[in-house]
This record gives structure tokens, sequence and C-alpha cells, in this order.
DNA sequence: AAATTATATCGTAATATTGCGATAAATACT
DNA sequence: AGTATTTATCGCAATATTACGATATAATTT
């Protein structure tokens, strides 16, 4: 008896789980932001500013890939990764939605 | 050689990761869907609705609590959770920082 | 063709998370 | 006082994540 009963929650629980869970790490965020800073968006320069190896911010680049909140395009030698936008804007409704549900809420506690 | 080298990045992208880590597993979403949507917030309503034990689901609230996203008062032998829309807003306003940051900027690819 | 550069993957170890039953702790009820 | 109810914690097992070095892959340059 471990771990993942995934498939017991309902597919958007899921979901917005999975997105959440992307920018669960430290590294993704300054992944992240570096990305959001820089007009070239080139892959390794991220070795050398994050204190980690290149085997594992190819594994982060992976995870952020998978929850498409980045994308990657070839560029020679090298992949571009650019942010996706778009997934900002699907995390920001969810949150809201919890926000002003919640506040629609009159408590009786709290 | 294995996890955790968060004292290596910036007190900000710890905090930012921790608030996303909570929202990082499908049964902390139902648990703030429940919350959500009820106006009485008592604990004890979940065991039953989620598919997880009683001691799983406690483990889960304290986790939100430990993150803020979640504050409990006592109301006699139970619990009374609710959910802090403060923290909500926070994580809006840094996504929203990602997305416009993001934007401004005139990709060289992608 | 050989060397270089950039990224991905494999194997492995360390650590963290998830989940549960059992049990403790604390308040309410009889 | 004794019993029930609710929540938290402990101990443990199963899984998942994080991290790295070594190696593979693929395009570029010499």
């Amino acid at each position: 008896m471990g771990a993942s009963k995934s498939d017991q929650f309902t597919a958007e629980q899921n979901d917005i789980s999975i997105l959440f869970k992307a920018l669960g790490h430290p590294a993704r965020i300054a992944i992240i932001q570096h990305l959001m800073n820089s007009k070239s968006c080139i892959c390794n320069d991220l070795v050398g500013i994050l204190p980690i190896s290149q085997a594992t911010i190819s594994q982060h680049l992976r995870e952020l890939k998978d929850a498409e909140i980045i994308k990657g395009t070839i560029d020679g030698t090298s992949i571009c990764y650019c942010l996706n936008s778009n997934v900002f804007q699907t995390m920001i409704n969810t949150l809201q939605e919890f926000k002003t549900l919640d506040q629609k809420n009159t408590k009786e506690c709290c």
C-alpha cells in the first residue's frame, strides 16, 4: 500500500493537479523565470545558471513539456524552449473559480 | 545523491513552488472543491466522499494547512476547515506575472 | 570522416510522498 | 466515569521524485 490512487479521482481533479504539480519544484520555477526574462530561449543557458546538472535540467524540462507549460522547437543542435502562456491562463481561471465560488459562500465558521 | 537542493534556489523560487506543490495532488484538489462548495466545512464529511482513508485525508489537510491554503478552527470535537482566498490571489498574481512578462518578450523562436 | 555541441536517456542511489491500520488525544454525550 | 465521535500521529510499506554520472543521439563544424 503506497501511492497513486489517481484513477479514483475525477479527470478534472487529475488534470488540475498535474498542472500545478509541474510548478511544484523550485528548479522548474527558476526555469520558467529564465524563459520569461530572456528573448532567446536556448536551453543550455540553464546549465551554469541553475545549481543542478545538465541531466537533471533535461528531466525538469521534460516534466514542464509533458504538462504543456513549455514547448520546444528544434534549432540546429539545440532545442529552443518557450513558455506556453495559454496554460498560465488556464491555471488563473481555475484559481479564480476557487476564489469566487468560495467567497460567494457565507461560511458558518472561520 | 537524491533529492532536495532547495537551499540552492532563491527564497522566492521556493515559496512559489511550495504553494503550487500543495495543489499538486488530486485529493487536495477534491478537498478544495468540497470546501468551496459547502457552506459548512466540517472535515469528517470528506471521509466517505473521498476514496481515501481518514488518516490520509488528515495528512492532506495538514499539507494544505502548512501551505496556508486552508485554515482550521476548533469546533467541539471537530475542526472546521475553510479556504484562505488570499493565497489563491497570490498564486493568480504570480501566474499573471509569468504570463505578462512572457508576452512582452518578442521571441526569436517558437 | 572526425570532432564538437546540445540534448536526451539509462542506471542507480537518495529522498520524499502517498496510503493505511492502529493508536492516541481531546471533546461531547449518556 | 464510561462511551462515542472526531481528528491527529505513529510505524510501516509501496511508489514517485530528484539528482547525477555515463552514455546515446543527432545536427554542426572542421
